[in-house]
DNA sequence: ATCCTGAATGCG
DNA sequence: GCATTCAGGATT
């Protein structure tokens, strides 16, 4: 067993295979499947990772291992064969797949290195950029503008080597930790000792009489007010040692997270969480789609499923979106489980990213609240895998390897054999699709805990607005209901959708808007600094004075964003305290935390925000929703456009009315007529769903059809056609005839950072030669992406149209 | 991806 | 005749 079987980190459909090297001596047994490790490849030294260990190769010429990396596998074999599965299912490398797995610092670094080999003259350029050194980085060689055929020159004759290096990112945080160094009567003996003027020495030897444990320098300093030179001298002394000792950089560490009990569940509750309870303990896998109106309990049911699996001695993962935003959740999962917990969100460093992971890895937490890639957390005992939310898009990752979290959970439910919950007041049309179909069963919560109703729901017609002279875009009924809350102490969260809010530029005279120069996009005016930019490329520019077209003056931005609806609300009721949420009043680490925290101290009246304040926020005191521009959502080119609204309208309106005080929900829209807002309206979930399905299965969408879109883009609009003509011809041909292939069509985007893009669409029901036939329609135009900058794009069941 | 090779191209 | 660019091939 001297032979291991490596996927090396190249990325490219030539290298997507299994390398074999093998084990030296030194490193036989330590080796296993699931390391990283170091291994030449042809004249550098690349990391890889070890997928099986065997006695045979059928290739002879074998180089050795170099190095590990690791001293335990940082995938387990359930990982490895999951990642094989995943690469399959996605299209993408086996190493994209295993590097999407873990913390960014455990991808590897590269290096290289200049080494003179002789003392022997160079050529005089050489010796000038070697100054006299006998080694030195290779990108300062070329910064220098190093002549290429020379090095290879005297790489040649051999005065001078390139030595490639491979480094680890990761970092393990040590504190400094201080104790006595000698028995205490040799500090006592000291302390008589030290001359007057040493008061902080003294201070710190008493301290250490009195209280001769280890601490931690930063403790020590912080407890004596006093600097590192007074821990210096005795260090010198040899009264005190120091010792590091290895800490977990600790995100959450201010906050005290009150122990929270189990609630006693409603019958809603004790209906649905049995059927969970029962898969725990029979141990089998099953999927659950936890269907339960907002306000209704799912997470309590999270949470005594958990305790359930946590006393069997198993572990669990729940998915959430992007918990970052909201840390009431994390709150609950300490406040029931304590330390137990690890967290993974995008809010973290890197390096707290890899202590969270470290904790899993290590069995020292059972349970992992996180947001999409913690479907991959690497424990070995599953006992249930939760997903919050379950329809929200961001569950499916939108860059190599596309996969789906739900897929992810799903699978590895099965491998585990354990129940998994997806939970949501607005099931996905697929997820409910499945469970009609009892591929997962349906537990229902139809009604809010304590009895609560659902807010009352009233739907404003902008239009008629607009016609009573209303010009602003608050409706008289919005301010009315505004006001009234106010006067009663109450408080509002108004809502308003991003898109359809950017504010772009555009000349009164002509009608000229002013555009990106390399995308296909208009740009959007930031009034802080009075410039235009680009939402896709870094292009910006200065507010221009005159039409560029025209020359008239009369060049004016149009549209609302965020900063100038507060204004506008502010000056519509001057009493109002006003808190925004927005990217540029969150963009601070923890500025979340603080504005919530605020509202929540009822420090403001009404809380304005976008998508980031649609969920999971729960506040008592909240009685108003207003949701100010329903339907922008609407006039998106997606197939799931009434979908998204109907979910965001909904998810919105639960945020009123939660606890004792009743809640109302004000929605102003253009389009009042459309299904999608009349059903959020009623909370009609099962009307919306049919309606729905029936336009999906009309247009041949999903849940009905698969879908894969093929999105390829060039600088040169004509090769792009080109390529997408012909792969579209191809799929035509070889796929059945059931399939329908759409296109090729401009993408939405047209155009990005100077970049022609056009896609076509498979809409199929089934379809098992697909895979093979685009990973030839890949690997035929594999030479053109190298070289020729061409890119194709393969997304099996897009989320993202554009 | 990156490196090596040898052929094609460009400039004087 | 030289350097520079390009296409093809290999990496255990």
């Amino acid at each position: 067993m001297n032979i291991a079987k490596v996927v090396v980190d190249v990325p490219a459909s030539q290298t997507n295979r299994v390398f074999d090297y093998l084990i030296s001596e030194k490193f036989l047994g330590a080796v296993q499947p699931g390391m990283r490790v170091i291994v030449p490849f042809g004249p550098r030294k690349i990391m890889g990772f070890v997928l099986e260990i065997t006695n045979h190769s059928d290739f002879h010429h074998l180089k050795e291992i170099h190095d590990l990396m690791d001293v335990t596998p940082v995938l387990t074999d359930e990982l490895l064969e999951l990642g094989n599965w995943l690469s399959e299912k996605t299209l993408s490398f086996y190493i994209s797949v295993f590097q999407a797995m873990l913390p960014q610092v455990l991808k590897a670094k590269y290096k290289k290195e200049l080494q003179r080999l002789t003392e022997e003259a160079l050529p005089e350029k050489l010796e000038e950029i070697f100054a006299g050194r006998d080694r030195m980085d290779y990108e300062e060689f070329l910064q220098r503008n190093g002549n290429l055929r020379i090095l290879q020159q005297v790489i040649q004759e051999g005065l001078v080597e390139i030595h490639y290096q491979v480094k680890s990112k990761e970092t393990i945080k040590k504190e400094t930790m201080i104790s006595p160094n000698k028995q205490l009567f040799f500090l006592e003996e000291a302390l008589a000792n030290l001359p007057k003027q040493a008061v902080k020495q003294k201070q710190m030897l008493l301290y250490f009489l009195k209280n001769p444990e280890v601490v931690s320098q930063k403790q020590l300093l912080s407890d004596l007010q006093t600097t590192r030179s007074t821990v210096k001298s005795l260090l010198d002394q040899d009264l005190l040692k120091e010792s590091k000792q290895e800490v977990y950089r600790n995100p959450y560490k201010q906050e005290n997270y009150p122990k929270t009990l189990p609630l006693e569940l409603t019958d809603d509750q004790k209906q649905s969480i049995h059927p969970i309870l029962r898969a725990i303990e029979k141990a089998y896998h099953e999927v659950f789609l936890l269907h339960g109106v907002t306000g209704s309990g799912k997470t309590e049911i999270y949470l005594q499923s958990i305790q359930e699996v946590l006393n069997r001695g198993e572990e669990a993962i729940v998915l959430v979106p992007e918990i970052s935003l909201t840390p009431q959740m994390v709150e609950r999962f300490k406040g029931r489980f304590g330390s137990d917990v690890a967290v993974l969100h995008s809010g973290l460093s890197p390096g707290e990213k890899y202590d969270e992971w470290r904790k899993i890895q290590r069995h020292e937490v059972k349970v992992v609240v996180g947001a999409r890639s913690a479907i991959f957390a690497p424990f070995e005992n599953i006992g249930i895998i939760i997903i919050d939310e379950e329809h929200e898009t961001s569950y499916k990752q939108e860059d190599h390897p596309r996969y789906h979290a739900r897929d992810v959970a799903i699978y590895r439910g099965k491998n585990h054999s354990c129940p998994v919950v997806l939970g949501s007041a607005t099931p996905s049309l697929e997820s409910f699709a499945r469970a009609k179909k009892n591929i997962y069963t349906l537990l229902t919560m139809p009604n809010r805990m304590n009895k609560m109703s659902m807010p009352a729901v009233k739907i404003v017609d902008m239009r008629d607005e607009l016609h009573a002279g209303n010009r602003t875009m608050f409706s008289r009924e919005l301010k009315a209901a505004i006001e009234q809350r106010m006067n009663k102490k109450e408080q509002i969260v108004l809502f308003l959708n991003r898109r359809g809010y950017s504010t772009f530029v555009m000349c009164r005279d002509c009608g000229y808007v002013m555009e990106c120069p390399h995308c296909d996009i208009a740009l959007t005016y930031h009034r802080k600094n009075e410039r235009l930019k680009c939402h896709y490329c870094a292009y910006e520019e200065a507010m221009p004075q005159l039409c560029p077209s025209c020359e008239s003056d009369m060049i004016r931005y149009f549209g609302t964003g965020t900063q100038k609806v507060e204004e506008a609300l502010q000056q519509l009721i001057p009493e109002a305290r006003i808190i925004r949420m927005d990217i540029d009043t969150t963009r601070r680490k923890g500025s979340h935390e603080k504005l919530l925290n605020q509202y929540g101290r009822h420090e403001a009246d009404i809380l304005l925000g976008t998508q980031m304040i649609a969920k999971g926020l729960d506040f008592a005191n909240v009685t108003l929703v207003g949701v100010l521009a329903a339907d922008s959502l609407l006039h998106i080119p997606d197939f799931r456009a009434a979908e998204k609204t109907f979910q965001l309208i909904t998810q919105v309106s639960g945020r009123a009315g939660r606890h004792k005080l009743p809640g109302e929900v004000i929605i102003q829209s253009y389009t009042p007529e459309h299904y999608s807002i009349q059903l959020a309206s009623k909370h009609d979930y099962n009307n919306f769903f049919v309606k729905e399905m029936e336009i999906r299965k009309a247009f041949q969408y999903p849940p009905y059809y698969y879908l894969t879109l093929i999105t390829v883009s060039h600088p040169n609009q004509v090769k792009v056609q080109e390529v997408v003509r012909t792969i579209s011809q191809l799929l035509q041909k070889h796929l059945s005839s059931h399939s329908r292939v759409l296109g090729p069509t401009p993408a939405p985007l047209s155009r990005v950072k100077d970049r022609y893009r056009y896609q076509c669409m498979v809409k199929y029901k089934n379809e098992p030669k697909q895979k093979e036939i685009l990973k030839k329609i890949l690997d035929y135009y594999q030479d053109e992406m190298q070289r020729n900058d061409l890119f194709i794009q393969i997304d099996l069941q897009p989320y993202q149209l554009m």
